[in-house]
DNA sequence: GAGGCTAATGTCAGCGGCTGACGCGAAGCA
DNA sequence: TGCTTCGCGTCAGCCGCTGACATTAGCCTC
């Protein structure tokens, strides 16, 4: 657990690194949520962590960067558990379980870099300013680009032969997204709150999928 | 038709005005479109039309506002459109028979603007560039928050009651986007073109709709 | 543990998008 | 004709972002 291989001791230098990195992301996150997104400088955000704007964009590509680098875990962590799904699950089965486990054992990676509650901030903000919902939206198309691969591969499809994966993915990100935004524009920040949320509302559309929709 | 009511007959000054508006936005959108959007200045545009750079952003709020300026136009029909089609129709047949509509009647509006095929490339250009897919992206969200709004008062719908109306809409929208996403892939850069491909993919998705499902 | 090597940061100069302030000259109007 | 308006040019400046070079502090070897 100490000096073992897939764990290589991180030296100091790397450490500071690691260090100047967290501090600056939560440094902007705090400033992006407590001011706003196009309100906040980088500078501001530099100088809060006593570093050169220099190297803010040394450790992030952009400002935007750093206000996504949460949801780039939290969508790696989503992917991740749909692939780990067993085989036998239906993919819109798979992808429920995967959404559900996946709150459930994402907090502590999230925490890790910022506050959770932080976090959830920054979420909202995302979803209700405008260049950043903009950027969001096509990162969600990636992400169903990248899912719909991942469900044609564990049905054994192609996905540029069969729509299916694609079409199942697009719906599922469609009640996602509505959750997500549902959730952004309630006042329960919570973890719980949007496990709840998504609960309900993937009960819902699998049921209605699933029912006569011809009867009560 | 001379100098009736609502219009007012433009005075030399207006006319100037518009010219350099039109002279700017075919400039944009001829670089954007041979040379790419990022790789574009403003100052390259304001030159190529011999004016400052101050007077462009004068006429254009931003850089992707001259990008967006013939979508607006097209917008806008369309969502004029569907809101003349007769009540009768059920929603997604006004929808369906307004853009085939549109996409007959906007041709010369855009050509009011700039060169039809330019417009073609424009939204090729923007299919293909990240930065512009997003803004496109969250664009249609809005898109789709007027239509169903347009929808909900056609059937005399709260919409914030029944989730109908944002159902048929986002239903629609996501095949439109899948018709402009194929479209812009293509090489068929006509209007007849995506005319053609609109028609195949709601025809298809509304039998698909209305179809039994369960025969073949 | 003294040397050199390297990686993280600071500094500086500069580009491109965008804005406010001010002045000018031509179009509109009395 | 003279006053007003308004479209435009100019200038200065902020902010996001980048390349180039200097600096220093961790590290690695002898």
């Amino acid at each position: 657990m100490t000096t073992e291989f897939p764990a290589p001791a991180p030296g100091l230098r790397a450490r500071k690194k690691q260090r100047t990195r967290d501090e600056l992301l939560r440094a902007a996150l705090e400033l992006f949520t407590s001011q706003g997104y196009e309100e906040t400088t980088v500078d501001e955000i530099s100088e809060a962590v006593q570093v050169s704007q220099r190297t803010f964009f040394r450790h992030f590509s952009s400002k935007e960067d750093a206000a996504f680098r949460v949801q780039d875990l939290i969508e790696s962590h989503f992917v991740t558990t749909v692939s780990g799904r067993p085989p036998g699950e239906a993919p819109l089965e798979a992808m429920r379980r995967a959404v559900l486990d996946a709150w459930n054992t994402v907090g502590e990676a999230i925490e890790a870099l910022v506050p959770l509650e932080l976090h959830m901030r920054t979420y909202q903000l995302i979803e209700s300013t405008p260049s950043l919902l903009a950027t969001h939206m096509r990162r969600s198309a990636d992400l169903e680009e990248v899912l719909a691969r991942v469900i044609a591969e564990r049905e054994g499809l192609d996905v540029d032969e069969d729509p299916r994966p694609r079409l199942v993915v697009a719906a599922f990100s469609g009640v996602m997204r509505m959750t997500g935004r549902r959730w952004g524009a309630g006042n329960e920040a919570t973890v719980e709150s949007i496990r709840e949320i998504t609960a309900a509302y993937l009960d819902r559309f699998e049921s209605a999928l699933a029912a006569d929709w011809h009867r009560g």
